[in-house]
DNA sequence: TCTGAATCTTACAGTTTTGTCATCTTCTGT
DNA sequence: ACAGAAGATGACAAAACTGTAAGATTCAGA
């Protein structure tokens, strides 16, 4: 039976999630605030936390930090709003996921048992600073949060990542994409394709830190 | 300097490709016949053969099975025509690849340079009776030639491949797929991808022999 | 055999992807 | 600074993808 810590604010959906979240299955413990959720972290092992931003006694951060100074319990953020501000803001002190609210109890699941299996899996992710690719289930995760690639960017992401660090001229990118395609493929297309990549996977499409032009010579996947 | 072998019926052409490969940086013997072909391929290594089907005297199929008898020498058919009959054939006796006459030289090479780096490569396959994927590239083959799928149907394939020979309830592969969709999928539209994914990889669609419907349960992909 | 449920199949509309073009920007060598 | 090359960008149409609906088919149990 997993267990979960709810950490929130709002007492009212608290009590709504815990009776959920029981009913099923999952042994949920409440913390209202700051302070019970560290001693109940201290005190148990979890499987998963959920976590509201606004605490009456600080900020779900300070508790997220903590958390992941311990131990790497998968958290999850249910921020007020789908506000992407603090879905960075949580993303970069380790979130794994967050949820809007108002958000569905299907799609809570969804998420928890998202990130639980995520934890707990063994085969090898394929990683570039804060993009990383489950290349078993064809999924693309940036800062924890999945990503929608469309087939041929995929690919591309693929070729970069398996030969991270290694400049990959554009001739090599273009065979790996369109090798088996007959009509002549425009050498342009290859550059849109680079920047629809970047547009997804970079913070700054304009100043891009993963997928480095090397000019003249071609492109490479930095990692650090 | 990668070793070629040509079996090829038609002096004219076989010339043209002779020139053509040796000037890519392949060294390449040449066999107007089987009697030659096997020959030259006892006395020899090579990286790759292409395989002409009509032979002055016999086919190029039993060059290929005495070749893949022998060891995994990629073997590339050259086809009069793109007849799906004589490549479902050819892969039968073990092809990597064919190529219907008339073909540009460009698609040859990518083709040779395709099978080959596949032949060498390491990492391993997700494989399921004669369909299998390369997660490391997200390309998936049948019969050793390439096939394309979108990016949901690529996703239901790996969920099967990688839990092969297990049953998965409706229920498990509609997460897999639309676990993080805010909206609710209608249960119809797994149907629907089961069925566009069979029309894709299966021989008959109409009587799957990979993706296997469990009534009342789910599906199962089956490995033999 | 009959009936209802589960699954399959076809068709369709809205959306996304894909590849190209034309244009703009940035870089390099002179 | 200038010219030319390499790369980036925005816009666009054709094609493919995605999800739904409606009806057909198959199967298991009465």
């Amino acid at each position: 039976m997993p267990k979960v810590l709810l950490v929130e604010d709002d007492e009212q959906l608290a009590k709504f999630l815990m009776r959920f979240l029981n009913s099923e299955g999952y042994a949920t413990d409440y913390a209202g605030g700051q302070k019970d959720a560290l001693r109940l972290f201290g005190e148990n092992v979890y499987d998963c936390i959920l976590l509201d931003i606004s605490l009456k006694d600080g900020s779900g951060y300070s508790v997220c930090a903590a958390v992941k100074a311990e131990n790497d319990t998968p958290v999850i953020f249910i921020t007020a709003s789908a506000d992407e501000a603090c879905t960075v803001a949580g993303f970069e002190i380790g979130a794994d996921d967050y949820i809007g609210k108002p958000f569905g109890t299907r799609e809570l699941l969804a998420r928890m048992k998202n990130v639980m299996r995520r934890h707990q899996r063994t085969s090898p992710l394929l990683q570039c600073r804060n993009v990383s690719v489950d290349p078993i289930r064809g999924i693309v995760y940036k800062n924890g949060a999945e990503l929608t690639l469309s087939a041929l960017e995929y690919r591309l992401l693929l070729v970069f990542f398996s030969n991270k660090n290694q400049l990959l001229s554009r001739d090599r990118l273009a065979e790996e994409l369109w090798s088996l395609t007959k009509e002549f493929v425009s050498d342009n297309t290859l550059s849109v394709y680079i920047r629809r990549l970047r547009e997804k996977i970079e913070n700054d499409p304009q100043q891009p830190e993963i997928i480095i032009t090397v000019r003249g010579l071609g492109y490479k996947a930095v990692d650090a």
